[in-house]
DNA sequence: GGTAACGGGAACGCAA
DNA sequence: CTTGCGTTCCCGTTAC
Protein backbone atom coordinates (compact mmCIF):
# COMPACT_ATOMS: atom_id res chain seq x y z
CA UNK A 1 0.00 0.00 0.00
CA UNK A 2 2.45 2.26 0.30
CA UNK A 3 2.67 3.92 -2.94
CA UNK A 4 -0.89 4.41 -2.45
CA UNK A 5 0.28 6.11 0.77
CA UNK A 6 2.68 7.84 -0.94
CA UNK A 7 0.61 9.89 -3.18
CA UNK A 8 -1.45 11.16 -0.27
CA UNK A 9 -4.77 12.06 -0.20
CA UNK A 10 -3.65 15.96 -1.88
CA UNK A 11 -2.00 14.38 -4.20
CA UNK A 12 -4.49 11.63 -5.99
CA UNK A 13 -4.00 14.14 -8.78
CA UNK A 14 -7.11 12.79 -10.96
CA UNK A 15 -11.33 12.81 -9.72
CA UNK A 16 -11.72 11.48 -6.40
CA UNK A 17 -14.25 11.36 -4.26
CA UNK A 18 -15.48 9.85 -1.01
CA UNK A 19 -15.87 6.67 -2.52
CA UNK A 20 -12.17 7.10 -2.65
CA UNK A 21 -11.49 7.96 0.24
CA UNK A 22 -13.69 5.21 1.91
CA UNK A 23 -12.10 2.93 0.11
CA UNK A 24 -8.39 4.39 1.42
CA UNK A 25 -10.19 4.30 4.76
CA UNK A 26 -11.13 0.87 4.61
CA UNK A 27 -8.22 -0.94 3.21
CA UNK A 28 -6.21 1.17 5.62
CA UNK A 29 -8.29 1.04 8.78
CA UNK A 30 -8.56 -2.02 11.09
CA UNK A 31 -11.12 -0.98 13.01
CA UNK A 32 -13.62 0.18 9.91
CA UNK A 33 -16.06 -1.66 8.58
CA UNK A 34 -15.34 -3.31 5.43
CA UNK A 35 -18.06 -2.42 2.75
CA UNK A 36 -18.65 -5.49 0.55
CA UNK A 37 -20.41 -3.31 -2.16
CA UNK A 38 -17.66 -0.61 -2.21
CA UNK A 39 -15.17 -0.87 -4.90
CA UNK A 40 -11.99 -3.34 -4.39
CA UNK A 41 -8.76 -2.75 -4.63
CA UNK A 42 -6.42 -5.13 -5.66
CA UNK A 43 -3.83 -4.31 -2.88
CA UNK A 44 -2.56 -8.13 -2.45
CA UNK A 45 -0.15 -7.78 -5.23
CA UNK A 46 0.04 -4.33 -6.54
CA UNK A 47 2.55 -4.09 -9.23
CA UNK A 48 5.39 -2.17 -7.70
CA UNK A 49 8.36 -1.69 -10.18
CA UNK A 50 11.70 0.48 -10.46
CA UNK A 51 11.83 2.25 -13.50
CA UNK A 52 15.49 2.15 -13.18
CA UNK A 53 16.08 6.10 -12.55
CA UNK A 54 15.08 5.73 -8.83
CA UNK A 55 11.17 6.07 -9.76
CA UNK A 56 8.73 3.35 -8.75
CA UNK A 57 5.83 2.78 -10.17
CA UNK A 58 3.00 1.12 -8.47
CA UNK A 59 0.11 -0.09 -9.70
CA UNK A 60 -3.54 -1.05 -8.12
CA UNK A 61 -6.39 -2.39 -10.23
CA UNK A 62 -9.97 -1.93 -8.77
CA UNK A 63 -13.20 -3.07 -10.06
CA UNK A 64 -16.28 -2.41 -9.52
CA UNK A 65 -18.05 -5.70 -8.41
CA UNK A 66 -21.74 -4.96 -8.65
CA UNK A 67 -21.64 -1.30 -10.68
CA UNK A 68 -22.49 1.46 -8.78
CA UNK A 69 -25.63 0.15 -7.27
CA UNK A 70 -26.05 0.34 -3.43
CA UNK A 71 -23.99 2.48 -3.13
CA UNK A 72 -26.20 5.71 -2.84
CA UNK A 73 -27.19 4.36 -0.03
CA UNK A 74 -24.26 5.39 2.20
CA UNK A 75 -23.55 8.39 0.38
CA UNK A 76 -24.35 11.85 1.40
CA UNK A 77 -26.87 14.15 -0.46
CA UNK A 78 -24.92 15.40 -3.43
CA UNK A 79 -23.69 18.98 -2.55
CA UNK A 80 -20.77 19.70 -4.05
CA UNK A 81 -18.97 19.00 -7.15
CA UNK A 82 -16.85 16.49 -5.51
CA UNK A 83 -20.02 13.92 -5.63
CA UNK A 84 -18.86 12.36 -8.82
CA UNK A 85 -20.85 9.64 -10.36
CA UNK A 86 -18.20 6.58 -9.91
CA UNK A 87 -16.70 5.88 -13.33
CA UNK A 88 -18.74 4.80 -16.47
CA UNK A 89 -16.19 1.87 -16.81
CA UNK A 90 -16.21 -1.19 -13.86
CA UNK A 91 -12.72 -1.43 -13.98
CA UNK A 92 -9.01 0.39 -14.28
CA UNK A 93 -6.03 0.87 -12.38
CA UNK A 94 -4.17 3.78 -10.35
CA UNK A 95 -0.58 4.29 -10.76
CA UNK A 96 1.54 6.59 -8.98
CA UNK A 97 5.21 7.32 -9.52
CA UNK A 98 7.91 8.33 -6.51
CA UNK A 99 11.16 8.93 -6.40
CA UNK A 100 13.40 6.63 -4.46
CA UNK A 101 14.13 5.56 -1.02
CA UNK A 102 10.54 5.78 0.04
CA UNK A 103 11.09 4.86 3.40
CA UNK A 104 14.19 7.54 4.48
CA UNK A 105 11.82 9.33 5.92
CA UNK A 106 10.85 9.29 9.98
CA UNK A 107 7.12 9.87 8.70
CA UNK A 108 6.76 6.90 7.20
CA UNK A 109 8.16 4.67 9.76
CA UNK A 110 4.45 3.76 11.62
CA UNK A 111 3.99 0.09 11.02
CA UNK A 112 1.69 -1.49 12.85
CA UNK A 113 -1.37 -0.04 11.11
CA UNK A 114 0.30 -0.31 7.55
CA UNK A 115 -1.34 2.62 7.12
CA UNK A 116 0.92 5.83 6.96
CA UNK A 117 1.43 8.49 4.53
CA UNK A 118 3.34 9.56 1.52
CA UNK A 119 7.09 10.28 2.42
CA UNK A 120 7.64 13.85 3.65
CA UNK A 121 10.52 14.04 1.00
CA UNK A 122 7.84 14.00 -1.54
CA UNK A 123 10.12 14.80 -4.82
CA UNK A 124 9.00 17.63 -7.71
CA UNK A 125 8.30 16.16 -10.76
CA UNK A 126 11.03 14.62 -12.99
CA UNK A 127 13.87 15.57 -10.15
CA UNK A 128 15.59 13.98 -7.06
CA UNK A 129 15.02 16.79 -5.64
CA UNK A 130 13.67 16.71 -2.35
CA UNK A 131 10.82 19.39 -1.50
CA UNK A 132 10.81 20.39 2.12
CA UNK A 133 8.04 19.92 3.87
CA UNK A 134 5.00 22.67 4.63
CA UNK A 135 6.14 24.16 7.84
CA UNK A 136 5.15 27.87 8.24
CA UNK A 137 5.69 27.83 11.95
CA UNK A 138 7.45 24.94 12.86
CA UNK A 139 10.02 26.08 15.45
CA UNK A 140 13.53 25.41 15.13
CA UNK A 141 15.16 22.65 14.24
CA UNK A 142 13.63 21.50 10.86
CA UNK A 143 10.99 19.10 12.06
CA UNK A 144 9.78 16.81 9.38
CA UNK A 145 6.58 15.98 11.26
CA UNK A 146 3.49 16.91 9.28
CA UNK A 147 1.40 18.81 11.23
CA UNK A 148 -2.43 18.89 11.39
CA UNK A 149 -2.84 22.48 9.98
CA UNK A 150 -0.39 21.56 6.71
CA UNK A 151 -2.76 18.80 6.21
CA UNK A 152 -5.94 20.56 6.27
CA UNK A 153 -4.58 23.12 4.03
CA UNK A 154 -3.82 21.07 1.64
CA UNK A 155 -7.46 19.34 1.68
CA UNK A 156 -8.88 23.06 1.82
CA UNK A 157 -6.83 22.93 -1.45
CA UNK A 158 -8.27 20.60 -3.09
CA UNK A 159 -11.41 20.77 -4.93
CA UNK A 160 -12.28 17.02 -4.69
CA UNK A 161 -12.33 17.43 -0.95
CA UNK A 162 -14.81 19.94 -1.13
CA UNK A 163 -17.84 17.64 0.75
CA UNK A 164 -15.10 16.82 3.76
CA UNK A 165 -13.76 20.42 4.45
CA UNK A 166 -14.41 23.75 2.37
CA UNK A 167 -13.42 27.61 2.42
CA UNK A 168 -15.50 29.60 4.00
CA UNK A 169 -13.36 32.52 3.36
CA UNK A 170 -10.31 31.41 1.58
CA UNK A 171 -9.16 35.04 1.90
CA UNK A 172 -8.91 35.30 5.79
CA UNK A 173 -8.70 31.43 6.33
CA UNK A 174 -11.84 30.50 7.55
CA UNK A 175 -12.59 27.37 6.84
CA UNK A 176 -15.26 24.60 7.62
CA UNK A 177 -15.47 20.93 8.62
CA UNK A 178 -18.78 19.24 6.87
CA UNK A 179 -20.94 17.61 9.55
CA UNK A 180 -21.24 14.62 7.60
CA UNK A 181 -17.73 13.72 6.49
CA UNK A 182 -16.29 15.56 9.37
CA UNK A 183 -15.33 11.62 10.93
CA UNK A 184 -13.87 10.74 7.64
CA UNK A 185 -11.58 13.63 7.19
CA UNK A 186 -10.35 13.10 10.79
CA UNK A 187 -9.77 9.29 9.83
CA UNK A 188 -7.70 10.47 6.79
CA UNK A 189 -5.55 12.72 8.95
CA UNK A 190 -5.10 9.33 11.48
CA UNK A 191 -4.53 7.34 8.25
CA UNK A 192 -2.08 9.65 7.07
CA UNK A 193 0.11 9.55 10.82
CA UNK A 194 -0.45 5.88 10.69
CA UNK A 195 -1.74 6.10 14.43
CA UNK A 196 -2.78 3.28 16.15
CA UNK A 197 -5.88 3.97 16.59
CA UNK A 198 -9.05 5.46 14.44
CA UNK A 199 -8.69 8.92 14.12
CA UNK A 200 -11.82 10.65 15.46
CA UNK A 201 -13.42 14.34 14.50
CA UNK A 202 -13.15 15.01 18.41
CA UNK A 203 -9.50 14.36 19.06
CA UNK A 204 -8.52 15.92 15.81
CA UNK A 205 -10.87 19.23 17.18
CA UNK A 206 -8.96 18.71 20.39
CA UNK A 207 -5.61 19.08 18.52
CA UNK A 208 -6.73 22.12 16.75
CA UNK A 209 -7.77 23.84 19.77
CA UNK A 210 -4.14 23.07 20.91
CA UNK A 211 -3.30 25.35 17.92
CA UNK A 212 -5.70 27.74 19.69
CA UNK A 213 -2.91 28.14 21.86
CA UNK A 214 0.10 29.04 19.87
CA UNK A 215 -2.52 30.84 17.80
CA UNK A 216 -1.82 29.08 14.32
CA UNK A 217 -5.38 28.08 14.66
CA UNK A 218 -8.24 29.76 15.78
CA UNK A 219 -12.11 28.89 16.51
CA UNK A 220 -14.48 30.66 15.22
CA UNK A 221 -17.91 30.93 17.22
CA UNK A 222 -19.36 28.85 14.11
CA UNK A 223 -20.36 25.19 13.93
CA UNK A 224 -17.38 23.24 12.97
CA UNK A 225 -15.84 26.71 11.73
CA UNK A 226 -11.64 27.36 12.22
CA UNK A 227 -9.73 29.83 10.56
CA UNK A 228 -5.64 29.82 10.16
CA UNK A 229 -3.61 32.19 11.89
CA UNK A 230 -2.96 35.23 8.48
CA UNK A 231 0.75 34.41 8.81
CA UNK A 232 0.18 30.56 9.34
CA UNK A 233 -1.64 31.26 5.88
CA UNK A 234 0.67 33.52 4.42
CA UNK A 235 3.67 30.50 5.26
CA UNK A 236 1.08 28.07 3.72
CA UNK A 237 0.43 29.40 0.67
CA UNK A 238 3.85 30.75 0.36
CA UNK A 239 5.16 27.38 -0.08
CA UNK A 240 2.26 25.52 -1.54
CA UNK A 241 3.49 27.96 -4.31
CA UNK A 242 6.91 26.37 -4.36
CA UNK A 243 6.33 22.80 -3.73
CA UNK A 244 4.37 22.41 -6.79
CA UNK A 245 3.12 18.93 -7.39
CA UNK A 246 4.33 16.51 -5.92
CA UNK A 247 4.08 12.88 -6.99
CA UNK A 248 2.73 12.10 -10.07
CA UNK A 249 -0.66 10.34 -10.96
CA UNK A 250 -1.26 8.93 -13.82
CA UNK A 251 -5.07 7.77 -14.99
CA UNK A 252 -4.47 6.29 -18.07
CA UNK A 253 -7.99 5.54 -19.18
CA UNK A 254 -10.70 7.71 -19.21
CA UNK A 255 -12.20 6.57 -16.41
CA UNK A 256 -11.49 7.96 -13.01
CA UNK A 257 -11.55 6.23 -9.47
CA UNK A 258 -14.83 7.60 -8.48
C1' DG B 1 -34.07 15.66 27.86
C1' DG B 2 -31.16 14.13 23.95
C1' DT B 3 -27.60 14.90 20.94
C1' DA B 4 -23.82 17.19 18.75
C1' DA B 5 -20.20 20.16 19.19
C1' DC B 6 -16.99 22.42 22.03
C1' DG B 7 -13.44 23.05 25.77
C1' DG B 8 -9.84 21.61 28.55
C1' DG B 9 -6.83 18.74 31.85
C1' DA B 10 -3.76 15.15 31.98
C1' DA B 11 -1.06 11.22 30.66
C1' DC B 12 1.23 9.27 27.08
C1' DG B 13 3.96 8.17 22.60
C1' DC B 14 7.11 9.51 19.34
C1' DA B 15 10.58 11.98 16.85
C1' DA B 16 14.13 15.48 16.78
C1' DC C 1 17.40 13.20 28.60
C1' DT C 2 14.67 17.08 27.06
C1' DT C 3 11.44 19.25 24.25
C1' DG C 4 7.74 19.88 21.05
C1' DC C 5 3.86 18.09 18.98
C1' DG C 6 0.18 15.20 18.50
C1' DT C 7 -2.82 11.41 20.44
C1' DT C 8 -5.90 9.47 23.62
C1' DC C 9 -9.01 9.44 27.36
C1' DC C 10 -12.30 11.56 29.96
C1' DC C 11 -15.47 14.71 31.74
C1' DG C 12 -17.94 19.03 31.90
C1' DT C 13 -20.30 22.76 29.32
C1' DT C 14 -22.99 24.88 25.75
C1' DA C 15 -26.18 25.21 21.95
C1' DC C 16 -29.78 23.51 19.18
Amino acid sequence: MQCFQNCGPWDWGSEVDLDVIEEYLQENLGEVQPDPEAHCWNEEAPNSTESGSGQFICEWQYWSPSGSEGESSHHPPLQQSAWLNPSSTDHGYYQCIYNASPSTDSDCQSTSSGCTDYPSSQTTEGTNEAVSEIRPHAPGKGRKRNRLFHFLYEMLQDPKMRSCIWWLQAGDGTFQFSSEHKERLAQMWGCHKGNRKTMTYQKMARALRNYARSGEICKVKRKLTYRFNLGTLRGLRGDAEHSGHVSTVLLPSSNTMC
